[in-house]
DNA sequence: TCCTCGATGGAAAGCGCTTTCTATCGCAGA
DNA sequence: TCTGCGATAGAAAGCGCTTTCCATCGAGGA
């Protein structure tokens, strides 16, 4: 029925050995013997039997890619990004032709343990987690376990934009800059004038949530200035349209709303288009990632620029191992800060 | 070193045969031998070998869904309702906990094979293709050859929003009415008034781009008004901006530009804008799939909406076989035309 | 000319699980 | 009390591949 490596040896005429030596090209294999192994393989269509290859080879050939929303480009450009370097890693090398494949999480901790728990089954050559994570402590201590075991397991674990488990210096770790970001854009806002900022944030007990939050206070400490109004909300637009009634309700004189990202500040717009307010003339707003669709918002969106690219790029070099992680631990994504049009000096 | 499934039946005092039993479930197990294993599976952290299961099952809980740009919402939505259908479907039955994956293909025919043999060799339950695909006739046969061998090995295999593989009626297929779709959208600009309008196409040789231009034109040709300009590119917002230019420059009395999908309108109306030209009122532009920040844009984009979370739901459970395909060929899936600002009747 | 070593190829022992095929046990029917 | 059957559990044979020994064959070196 289906064609097995002794068919193909058979045909060969040489032992399932060496039938096995050439694929994996690990082994000297004298030229003429492989190409008759390689026309036995073509003539025969031969495909390899991953279980039974990763069984007795004791690793198999994929690479878990999680994230928090796969519908979000925030995830998207990352794991794209890290799947190409995957990709492309695997063409350089001989063999070694890797299955990058990404899980959605859906932000759940169960969906995450679940995915993590069935990449360990498959005995994953590599994980790469991506994305802020839930700060439950339950939830942390399963998944640093969790990832313990993996690594234990010889699985290669990268995190890229989450922070690192303390206590384990070990895991390769990308961090997000989120809170040098988010403090330049509040400075920015500072340094126009505003000084009436209301905050629609991220869901609550998210990392990435709370170091925006926390550069955003730090701006506003340093210059003395009292915090607004803050309301949580998910990290979409909806959520950033119901905010900004909340804000302004508890606020009517704000001058400027810092979402607590791009598709959030979307939503923060568009509440404030409806109300007949104008951007940034009454209102500032400020996103956070600079996605691609924030150039196209009208006004453009003021935003913080995460080099999403070249962090998948990173963390995908980082799982094929093609690339060392930094030695003095986790290593830090600068953020930066673009202007545009959609914030400006307040009225008055 | 690590646990395996002896050591988990000598801890319970039973044999293998039982506790693959138990974690199976497909076979009559006293309740309390079960508890027992249970329990010892839980005690020595045992996680199943997933390729040695593999193996000996000759299956695995491997579903493939591969898209051809996982940045793009358009597949991120899908791919992320078909993942959530292939989830609940796992949660629904006992034991069926299926790991769907998502592969980005990048639009690139290699890479489709790549990964559909890397799916061939892990013996994936199912494979799920989302989004058009190239119309080269070598890459077709080769791609047909493929599923072929796939259904062949027992991989169930769906196809959506990609047309299905002529000759083979009975993999299942969700094909998008792009063509009625794109007919109405011109209809509609049409109706308001508008006599030359431009073209801002997808990329040469893809489905989609094909039946979208079709249903255009047709529109056109049944309202007895000429063909405008028309120019290819990506399915991207830099393409949009450089097609705004050329249609503009090759007809400067355009009074609308109906864009391949709204990531390219965005483009459009960024090279507008940035002319000084007003929309509506000096060009109509129009979108297609209605993305989430279509409604943002402004105006908001007039657009195709393509239901494509129910799709994705659907496809996902075609895969996990929850849901028959239905017997008379491939389902369509409608499409439905959205007017918002960004059309509006053209001046004079 | 004999021996040693490098280059190749084969034999065979698993990798950890699933799944027949059997064996056992207890109880209902006769 | 004996037979038979349903319900369980175990034994053992692989699933298709990788990989560690070994065996073999020439070609130099002594």
């Amino acid at each position: 029925m289906t064609v097995t490596l002794a068919d193909v040896a058979a045909r060969a005429r040489v032992s399932p050995a060496t039938v096995s030596r050439v694929l994996n090209g690990n082994y000297p294999v004298a030229a003429s013997t492989r190409e008759r192994v390689l026309r036995a393989v073509d003539e025969l269509d031969y495909v390899l039997n991953g279980p039974a290859s990763s069984l007795a080879a004791a690793t198999s050939d994929l690479v878990g890619v999680l994230v928090n929303d796969i519908a979000d480009p925030f995830f998207g450009i990352m794991a794209s990004a890290a799947q190409g370097a995957i990709g492309e890693g695997a063409a350089g090398r001989g063999g070694g032709e890797k299955l990058a494949v990404v899980c959605n999480t859906g932000g759940s901790p169960a969906r995450e343990l679940t995915y993590l728990t069935l990449l360990q089954r498959q005995r994953a050559a590599a994980v790469i987690l991506m994305g802020g994570s839930l700060e439950d402590p339950e939830h942390l201590t399963a998944t640093a376990a969790k990832l313990a075991r993996l690594a234990e397991a010889g699985t290669r674990v990268v995190l890229c934009g989450r922070p690192p488990v303390p206590g384990d210096a070990n895991t390769a770790a990308l961090v997000f800059d989120n809170r040098t970001g988010a403090r330049q854009l509040t400075e920015h806002l500072l340094g126009l004038g505003h000084r009436r900022i209301g905050y629609a944030a991220g869901p609550a007990d998210r990392t990435t949530t709370r170091h925006r939050l926390e550069g955003h206070r730090a701006a506003l400490t340093a210059a003395g200035v009292p915090e607004g109004p803050t309301v949580r909300g998910a990290y979409d637009r909806q959520a950033g349209y119901e905010a900004t009634a909340e804000l302004l309700a508890r606020d009517p004189d704000l001058t400027a709303i810092v979402a607590a990202n791009d598709t959030v500040a979307l939503g923060v717009c568009a509440a404030l288009r409806d109300r007949g307010l104008d951007i940034p003339g009454d209102v500032s707003v400020a996103g956070f990632d600079d996605l691609p669709f924030s150039v196209d918002a009208v006004p453009a969106l003021t935003t913080v620029r995460l080099p999403l690219h070249g962090a998948g790029v990173r963390a995908g070099r980082l799982a094929m191992g093609t690339e060392e992680p930094s030695a003095g631990g986790p290593e830090t994504v600068p953020a930066e800060l673009v202007v545009r049009g959609s914030t400006g000096r307040p009225r008055g």
